[in-house]
DNA sequence: GAGCACTGC
């Protein structure tokens, strides 16, 4: 039927275990009102938690947690432990005398599903006994609430206010394998605390097989020798999956989106039922693939086949919309075919995927510690990442995974990613730590210390923004207050500086809009046909104005309140709603962090050249001129910059000076939300700066 | 002149 089939080769080279990250759902159930169950219920309740894989082990986590200071659980997917160990620990007793049992999760939605399944199962009221609390979300108890989910970031904010944890009995990481910023974070920050200041607190950390030694001996304060004396115990709890076999191609591919497409093809020629999930790295590879798949399922359609092809994409930029198509079920005359980027390794979960196709590829953040910049890079995958998608296929039934490499690249891909602590800019990790009383941030215990270079240009640019002084101390009161603000540390210098230059109304709404990522909606085919024949871009310039983006995002929000925050009006314009109501409640949150710190009122009432210069003493490190080849050069070490598509000022008459909030590298190095300022503003708001490299270099650690 | 992986406070 469709002739490239042939071209795809795979083979078996044996069957390998599936995914190692525990169960993780985005729906859109809610279970607002309580359950009220009767002793029937309550006893299948109670038989269901026995058939999980972690009850086995019940007892035994209960010892090491008696025994152990911290305990590593190597838990599979689908063992229960996020769920049950909690409550293991609330029946032994752990939450007594008012204490609580915190689980911190990465993300939002899994902090809120997990207590929400919990709260179920307790056949209790989501917010007393179990609760959870993430940013903008409370929904705890101070008295009653004995198991608390929390965002791993909730956590560190919540140590800048009780630095020693006093509420918490048990603390459990979970999800530590995934390492995220705010995870490292927290677990350097638990090792100080639990070694020091509380040998009473409990500490879980639930991690994947491959990091649970690094894990053990980083928390491992016995220094003896003697096993006998080990503060870290150690326990593997087996999964729950269905076996995923893998197959590799039999030479490698040149190009893995036409070859994606052809492996969906050929799946749908010659397997049996189930849907198809493949990873790719980014929106454009996801439509590409996305279109051609279409293309060849009409044709396919033409040539009479019984089952249908359903495409769909999935990336976090899709209208919210678009991407709760994904979760839909479908009929058993069709497959789904859900094309996506790496949200769906880790961030969504999508029932019914027995099929998975992985090219082997993601797109990471990485960080140049010499020129400040980061970027976007298409990296190899690690071995865990590779498992982690083919246990997507596992979830519901045996399922099979399509590597588009030969089994000789997949063993050259390293073991693990690189942790974000040492590929991000540390500006902001620095600031907290400071705050959180870490005077030596280069001597904290890292789980995996950061690249030198990366905290000395943090420290130069917290210098140069007054928030540490010449020895590195935090300052008071511009660094303490400047740590407090949920943003990076240029924003928050200028949204406390906007006072004094008497801008803080507009500024606040800058800030929060800056938060919120495609404020204007991306196009896609469908909304574009139906609604309207003009370009998108040309419904966003009727809010652009010639200074620049931010000013460009002060109009969008100024204009949606004009219009009463209507739903209706944000689709008439292409304008993102959800974002929009999103940026209200950033607008807020900022909006107290200025009343507390006593930040005047003011407005700049509709002088345009106080809000930029407010702006300038925020972000004057990032600023460029127009160089006479046409292109610009960042000030600091004239290195070539272009202005980002999405700017307003792309393909405008360029001006001499901007400022931007960061620049990305994808094929050149583009500044992203630019805006046009004046040279002699540089000059005298940041006059310190440029001149900077004598003064950092008198710059001392205490 | 041409393009944003994913989280989180």
């Amino acid at each position: 039927m469709a002739a490239p089939l042939s071209t795809m080769k795979f083979w078996k080279p044996g069957s390998e275990a599936p995914g190692i990250s525990e169960e993780r759902h985005v729906t859109t159930e809610t279970t607002g009102s309580p359950i009220i169950f009767n002793p029937h219920t309550a006893l299948s309740i109670e038989k269901q938690r026995q058939k999980l894989p972690v009850f086995k082990h019940r007892n035994n986590i209960l010892y090491l947690v008696e025994s152990y200071q911290t305990v590593i659980i190597v838990g599979e997917t689908g063992c229960g432990k996020t769920t049950q160990i909690p409550q293991y620990l609330l029946e032994a007793g752990w939450a007594a005398e008012g204490k609580v049992i915190g689980v911190t999760q990465p993300r939002r939605v899994a902090a809120i599903s997990v207590a929400n399944r919990l709260a179920e199962e307790r056949g209790a009221l989501l917010g007393h006994e179990v609760g959870y609390t993430i940013r903008f979300d409370d929904c705890s108890d101070p008295h009653a609430t004995r198991i608390k989910f929390l965002t791993d970031g909730m956590l560190v904010r919540e140590m800048m206010a009780d630095p020693l944890l006093k509420k918490y009995s048990v603390l459990m990481l979970d999800e530590a394998h995934e390492r995220t910023l705010y995870t490292d974070i927290a677990i350097g920050l638990l090792k100080k605390v639990i070694q020091k200041k509380r040998r009473d607190l409990r500490l879980i950390v639930a991690s994947a097989t491959l990091d649970a030694k690094k894990f053990q001996e980083f928390f491992n304060l016995n220094e003896t020798g003697d096993p006998n004396k080990d503060t870290c115990g150690i326990l593997t709890v087996e999964g729950r999956t269905f076996p995923v076999d893998v197959f590799y191609t039999v030479s490698p591919v040149p190009d893995y989106v036409k070859a994606t497409v052809e492996t969906v093809l050929k799946i749908h020629e010659t397997e049996d039922d189930g849907d198809v999930l493949a990873f790719l790295t980014g929106q454009e590879e996801v439509e590409k693939v996305v279109s051609l798949l279409q293309e060849q399922a009409r044709a396919l359609g033409r040539l009479g086949m019984k089952k249908y092809l359903k495409v769909l994409p999935m990336y976090a930029g899709l209208p919210y919309t678009d991407q709760m198509k994904v979760f839909e079920r479908t009929p058993p005359t069709v497959r789904k075919v859900v094309v996506a980027t790496n949200i769906a390794e880790t961030s969504i979960t999508i029932n019914g995927i027995v099929f998975v196709i992985d090219c082997a590829f993601v797109k990471l953040r990485a960080y140049n510690p010499c020129t400040a910049i980061e970027s976007l890079v298409v990296t190899p995958i690690s071995k865990a990442s590779a498992s982690q998608r083919a246990g997507r296929g596992g979830r519901n039934r045996a399922g099979k995974c399509f590597r588009l490499y030969t089994e000789e690249d997949f063993e050259k891909l390293p073991a693990s990613t690189v942790p974000e602590m040492q590929r991000t800019n540390l500006a902001p990790v620095i600031l907290q730590l400071k705050a959180l009383g870490i005077d030596n941030v280069l001597r904290f215990s890292f789980l995996s210390p950061p690249p030198a270079q990366s905290m000395v240009q943090a420290l130069e640019l917290l210098y140069a923004l007054g928030g540490l002084d010449q020895y590195g101390r935090l300052t008071d009161p511009m660094g303490v207050r400047m740590a407090e603000f949920p943003l990076s540390p240029m924003f928050a210098k200028m949204l406390l500086e906007s006072g004094n230059f008497g801008c803080s109304k507009e500024i606040v709404t800058i800030a929060a809009m800056m938060q919120i990522q495609n404020i204007f909606m991306v196009s896609t085919a469908s909304t574009i046909l139906i609604t309207s024949r003009l370009p998108l871009c040309l419904h966003h310039r009727k809010f652009a104005v010639a200074e620049g983006d931010h000013l460009t995002m002060l109009n969008v929000y100024e204009a949606f309140i004009k219009h009463q925050k209507s739903s209706q009006w944000c689709q008439e314009h292409f304008l993102n709603y959800k974002g929009l109501q999103r940026a209200m409640t950033v607008r807020e949150q900022l909006r107290r962090l200025m009343n507390k710190f006593k930040v005047p009122r003011t407005s700049s009432e509709g002088d345009p050249d106080v809000i930029l210069r407010c702006i300038v003493s925020g972000f004057f490190a990032n600023a460029a001129r127009m160089h006479h080849s046409g292109s610009y050069r960042t000030l600091r070490d004239d290195r070539e910059l272009h202005i980002h598509p999405n700017s307003v000022l792309f393909g405008e008459k360029p001006t001499k000076w901007v400022v931007f909030n960061e620049v990305v590298q994808t094929s050149k190095y583009y500044m992203r939300d630019v805006t046009a300022v004046e040279s002699s503003w540089l000059v005298e708001l940041a006059p310190h700066f440029y001149k900077q490299a004598k003064v950092s270099r008198t710059m001392k650690q205490p």
